[in-house]
Formats: structure tokens, sequence, C-alpha cells
DNA sequence: GTCTATAACACGATAGAC
DNA sequence: GTCTATCGTGTTATAGAC
């Protein structure tokens, strides 16, 4: 009964953070990778987070304040990745720019390794998958500030390798090559894999390297393909 | 209050069908869509398909094997046109089976084509979207038994050819082109449309003939790619 | 700041009348 | 088969003691 008395307890997200803000947001992301947004509760939250049932409405407002900050928290250290990446290929490119298979490594690879938090799971492909399959409001204007801004810089350094390429074409190559991407970090967790399974075991889905191999064949291949029409090129 | 007395209703899913259990699934079908499977209320099923609260219970016992049913009842036509479409391929190639380009169009078509209702939405993917972001036990087995099968058929026609690949690497390729045709499907809705945003109406997502060549075009020549290593091929 | 207690409401499921 | 009424359980959010 007397909390204090626990010492070493083995609990995820409650320990070594004093700040009950801060444990919340740990507990937080737990429940909503291994839940879903709907389904997760304050109370499973603040239950993992120990403290009281009504500290979120006290720190955050409501449980979708919470879920933003959550997302804000979680995005943020990806975009950037996904930037300086960007930058350390531009950097290391002659004056013609990176090519094409330089920039698509740069978008994959940030992707494909920062995913992966310290259970081997893909916390944010989750996330994402989430919101992507039902879009609020607020999600959508996080994009917009927060995303876009990378996505136009890679989009401007694919253009700059593919001169013979309309921007319509790019816009098109780098949605599918995202979703390339998601649709096998989303299937990465290796009980549950479908790729795995379906190839009775042929593809490895929690090996990173042979992951990034395979879709930079992939992805660089397909920005590489002719024009899919002949108007594309009016439109550069 | 007379029930009887209405006449030009314009509930989508109510009218024109008698039988409360079909009025059912039309209606559960509508909410699924427009909500998540957990948001969705047999409340507001019931009241949509125009029947009383417990006819849920009554027809189909729960809830969720309500959503099996609607699940299965969606993917039947669209596996099935899927097939079709591969065996009208391969009649029509010659002694050494169709070419990656017509293999790969007859992977797309169906899915873009036939994933568009009568409202110009994709709810089919939207399920699937939610489906892939938790799976259930349920949805698993349905995947493994009802669909899997029809994946085999195009796996071993993109085997076929490209006699130099190693059937890891078109397990792999498959993937990503599914990634790759999801993602563009999920964002086809005009209004909320991300790539067409992000593009500045360059990329018209409504448009099935654009997403269809774009797709075509960025999914051959990923599949074309050379292998993504050199023991790839060990494994064919 | 942190707690308990509870308000106010929504859910799925079902019992039992008709 | 179809209905009403309701049970039992869950939810978020909050009022008010400490």
């Amino acid at each position: 009964m007397v909390k204090k008395a626990r010492l070493a307890e083995t609990d995820s997200a409650s320990e070594k953070l004093d700040d009950p803000r801060a444990r919340i947001i740990a507990a937080a992301r737990e429940v909503f990778i291994e839940q879903s947004f709907d389904l997760a509760t304050v109370r499973e939250i603040t239950l993992r987070a120990d403290v009281n049932l009504a500290a979120v409405n006290y720190y955050f407002g409501s449980k979708d304040e919470l879920i933003s900050e959550v997302l804000n928290l979680m995005m943020e250290p990806y975009t950037n990745a996904r930037l300086r990446s960007l930058e350390a290929c531009e950097a290391a490119a002659d004056q013609d720019g990176p090519s094409v298979a330089a920039v698509v490594e740069a978008l994959v690879r940030p992707m494909v390794r920062l995913s992966r938090d310290e259970t081997g799971a893909r916390p944010l492909t989750r996330f994402l998958l989430q919101v992507r399959s039902r879009p609020r409001e607020m999600t959508t204007r996080f994009f917009i500030r927060r995303v876009d801004p990378v996505v136009f810089r890679f989009i401007d350094a694919f253009a700059r390798a593919l001169p013979s390429l309309g921007r319509r074409d790019i816009f098109w190559r780098y949605n599918f090559a995202i979703g390339a991407i998601m649709q096998v970090l989303i299937d990465s967790e290796p009980s549950t894999s479908r790729l795995k399974q379906l190839s009775g075991g042929l593809c490895d889905t929690t090996d990173d390297e042979q992951i990034i191999a395979q879709l930079v064949s992939f992805v660089c291949a397909g920005f590489a393909s002719p024009a899919a029409d002949p108007t594309a090129k009016l439109f550069r």
C-alpha cells in the first residue's frame, strides 16, 4: 500500500523520470503504440505512469492534446535526421549535386534506422499509419507546418538529380517511395511480419541493412524510369 | 412517428433493401469507412440501417462478427478481380509468359479501378489500412486463407518474367509495389489529398489513368532493377 | 500539486414483452 | 423477428478535500 516503498520495479516508463509530465508522455507513447489512439485510455496511461487519474487533464487539458504533444515529440528527431541526412549528402556532392542514388539513400536510411526504438519495434511508423488512416485536423496542420518543408527539400534534390523529369513525376515518385518505405517498416515486427511469413522466411524484415539495400535498389530504379507520359515535361 | 410513412428519404444505405441483414451490412460498411472500427458504434449502425438496436446482436451475434462479415464481403470481388486480371494477361502472353510490364499492369489496374466505389471514395483502402495498422487475429487468418493464394500467383508470374532475380528479391519488390499502390490509393480523396496539395495541384489523385500510368512506370522500373545484392540469386 | 470521489455519459449485450 | 428497457461496465472530465 505504501507507494514510496517500491524501489526496483521494472515499469518501463514510470521509472527514472521524476517529472510527472514527462512520465505521462512516456507512458502515453507506450500505450498509443501498443493500442490505437482510440482504444488507449487515460486510465491505462496514468496507471502506467504511476500518476493520478486526474493528472492528464491537469497537465494537458485533454486526451487529444496529449496525443498531439506525443506526436510532436516523436516526429521532431525524425524530421531533423532526414534534413541533416540530405544536407550531408549535398555537402559531399560535386557541383552537379548528389546523384539519385545518394538522395534515395539519404531519404531511406534515416527512416529505417531511426524508426526502430530500443525495443526493436517501430513505434513511429505505427503512429503515422494511424494518422494516415484517419487524419485529424490537428495532425494535418502539423504535417503542413513541420514536415512539408523537409519534403520540398527532397523534391528539389530529386528534381536536380533528374533534370529530364518533370516536377509532377518527381512528386508522384516521391510519394510511391514513401509508400514502399512505410509498407516495409510497418511490417517489420518479427512476430507478426506478413512479408517474412509470406516469403517463408526469405525476407528478413528485422535486418535494417537488407531493408535499406532492397529499398534503395527498388526506389532508385523507380525514380530513374523514363517519364510516365510525354506531357510530363511541360510542367517542369 | 409512423415509420412506414417515410417514402423518399435519401438515406444512403437503408433504402432499396428489404432484408434487415443486408441493410445492417450496408450501413456498417459506411460507418466503418467514415470512422474506425473502434469508434464505430452499433448504435450508429442500427440507426442508419433503420433497424432496432438489438438487431446486430440478433443477426450477427456481436459487433466483431459483423466486422468480419463486412470485411469478407468487401474483399471478395477485389481478390477475384486481381486473379482474373492475372489469368487474362497470362492467357494473352506467348510461351515465355507475360512481360514484367504486363504483370505489373495486371496487378495495378484492378486495385486502382475497383477500389473506387460509386461515391468516388476508396473505402476498401481505408479498411485495409485499419487492418494493417492494428492486425487482429481474425483478419490475419482471413488474409492467409483468402488473399495469400492470389499473392503467390503474382509472385510466380513475376519470377517467371524476371528469371535473373531471386525469389527473395521478388518478394521484397512485390511488397514495395503494394506499398506504393496503397500510398496513392489512400490519399486519393480529392478534398484531403496530401499529394495534390503538396504538389500544388500537379498530381491529380482522382485521375485513375494518371495514377495507373505513374504507378506502372515506377513499379516496372523497380522490379526490373538489378538484384539488390550478390547473394540474392542463391535463394532462387 | 496531488489526491479521492463522482458526475455525466457512452458502450455492447441481453432479458423479456409482444 | 422486432421491440423496449435496462444491466453492467467502461469512458473522459471535474469538483473539491488535502
